[in-house]
DNA sequence: TATGAATGAGAATTCATTCAT
DNA sequence: CATGAATGAATTCTCATTCAT
């Protein structure tokens, strides 16, 4: 599980310090958020956010590792739902956005990967693109397994990504949105995939 | 015309500069970008932009004025065309998608809003919000007539317009994939919408 | 005497910190030395630090009143010694150097007095002063005793000094150098001073 | 030359630049400078150095570069200026305490050598070998034509430079020490080189 | 028009210092 | 005694902005 707030004060207090990052990045960006906002959303200094992390760069790091984490769960959770490809694709969709509006905080867009060290970029880009590969992965076992109907896949799951990933520039927290959202995105963005007969 | 530089040299260079400042903002957001950023892609200094331009504010208001005008010939075009709701928007989102990969200079996303002045970004906001508003009404035109299926307007609108406003983060201005994404982005983002027998 | 960790364990604790700030600030400096730095060689937190002393600046102070008592030691020794105004001149250098590369403990060159608070500056330029008077009466004495020959003793003593000093710049600890410089320095930075046939 | 002040208008300003850094640093040593210490000197901002400088890093190393080159400038006159070994010698320190508290402008104590990138640390030091392996040749050249008594070559060449090395530290700028200065400085630190009658 | 030189505001970062435990 | 957690001040550095030329 993503960090998850079961161990020490120190682990706890790190990990809603990644969850106020997150939100702020995704709302401000990199370069727009300053470690001042992240710390006002805790009621702390900026200096004491150097308790936790070295960097800035490291923070949004920590950020995108877990949301990396949150994207591997709930591929993991869209493919042991079983079912057709069509089904894994709705269920990961939800699943995503569920992440991003969801409770669970909000999992940090990998927006800015150009901000990171070389070294971090390396390793989230590998992340980011084994991600990638899995969800297309899923849209062409749809398209073996007949529940999707033949498409460009790489094409196909940008344009899917990307109607999620820019929620946060237009969802501002309401949880009636959030609702609407987990319901219909799945269907929205699925739509074009369902096989369906040549009219 | 959304950029017509009608006479002087002046009406020139600075769309010129809009256009390259268009470029920056989608590739590196709003604060990520310095007006040395800017000037270096038009072989001038950073103090030459001031000619054109009071401010960097003033410099992403007349972006987001630019991108409101392109949009608005985009959705005159889609309605000009005719057809059903479900051909307006696809010629609209071939439209839009073009403005942002094709030759007529990057097209600025709209991402950064708060940033504006308050005066400005109530204009902004106005026609942002017009053009949001005409968008979801082709979408209702569809379902009126019967080319498109019953749906959450605002969520597909606002899926859509995010499929597309992402693509300056992973399109870094190949010609082959601008081609794939004006080809096939109309097919994917309106197959939830097309209207299909109940099954 | 100068460390005297006559009974508690706090006054060795004590002593121990002052011997690893002195190698920190002839290292490094005063202000290229952080508290972590000197407690790392202590295997503590720079907050134990305060434990033990008020301040950064009170750490220095005492590093300066210590190498001032390891300073007047030497000088009475040398002193106690006997012989010409020359022996004792060289039984000072090499007690001197001694207290900088010897076993003692490092001794920390009073090199940065301007740091200290107003109330300890005064107090230890007093003792500087006053040990650099001396060392320029043996001197005097020499010239007196015609062991030395007649020459600037202040520019003189401030030679002899400053070439004593300046060890902690190349000097890193090894024992062989320590042997080399304790041997030869006071030779070296003696030959200049003995009386000598006119040529 | 030492960046000699006869171009451009920026050359000289960097020019003046360096030997503000240069008294800085000399007086307080790297961290304890900051760059304000260094622009007011100059009557400017901290900010402005940043038009000269890309770094603080820089500044120093700009400070070495410039007191390397004055330091070959001494030892080649110095060694033009022929005669023995001990009189190439004795040109040099007079050389080098006058780049010091000459009018030259003072020349960088390189005693900070740590604080330097890595890159620019092992230029330096490169530099700064050369150097003293060449101060220590005029020594043995002197010890080889008798001019010089046999000695521990490198402590002897580390005594000297130490000596001069130190001046910083206690000459604060009055016209009438700087002449005592390099008037005595060369015999008080050859005194013991010279080779004389077994007594 | 455009540049060179400089400024001031703000951002990241460091560090001495505090204090409850 | 010592540490963990936090703060506030100072420092380095960036950047939009200005202005004389």
């Amino acid at each position: 599980m993503a960090t998850p707030p079961d161990e020490s004060r120190f682990a706890l207090q790190k990990d809603r310090m990644l969850r106020a990052a997150a939100q702020c990045f995704n709302a401000k960006g990199y370069s727009g958020t300053s470690l001042k906002d992240v710390a006002a959303l805790l009621g702390l200094t900026d200096a004491a956010l150097y308790y936790y992390v070295r960097n800035k760069e490291e923070l949004v790091y920590l950020c995108y590792v877990r949301a990396a984490d949150m994207g591997r769960e709930a591929m993991a959770a869209a493919v042991a739902g079983g079912g057709s490809g069509l089904d894994k694709v709705r269920r990961y969709i939800a699943g995503h956005a569920e992440g991003i509006v969801g409770p669970s905080g909000p999992m940090a867009i990998m927006s800015e990967i150009p901000s990171l060290t070389p070294a971090h970029r390396d390793e989230i880009l590998t992340l980011s693109r084994r991600h990638s590969r899995a969800f297309e992965g899923l849209i062409e076992e749809g398209i073996a397994d007949g529940s999707i109907a033949a498409c460009d896949v790489r094409m196909t799951g940008n344009a899917i990504m990307g109607a999620i990933n820019w929620i946060p520039k237009w969802f501002h927290g309401d949880a009636a949105t959030a609702r609407r959202i987990t319901e219909h995105f799945p269907d929205i963005l699925t739509g074009s995939l369902a096989a369906r007969p040549k009219s």
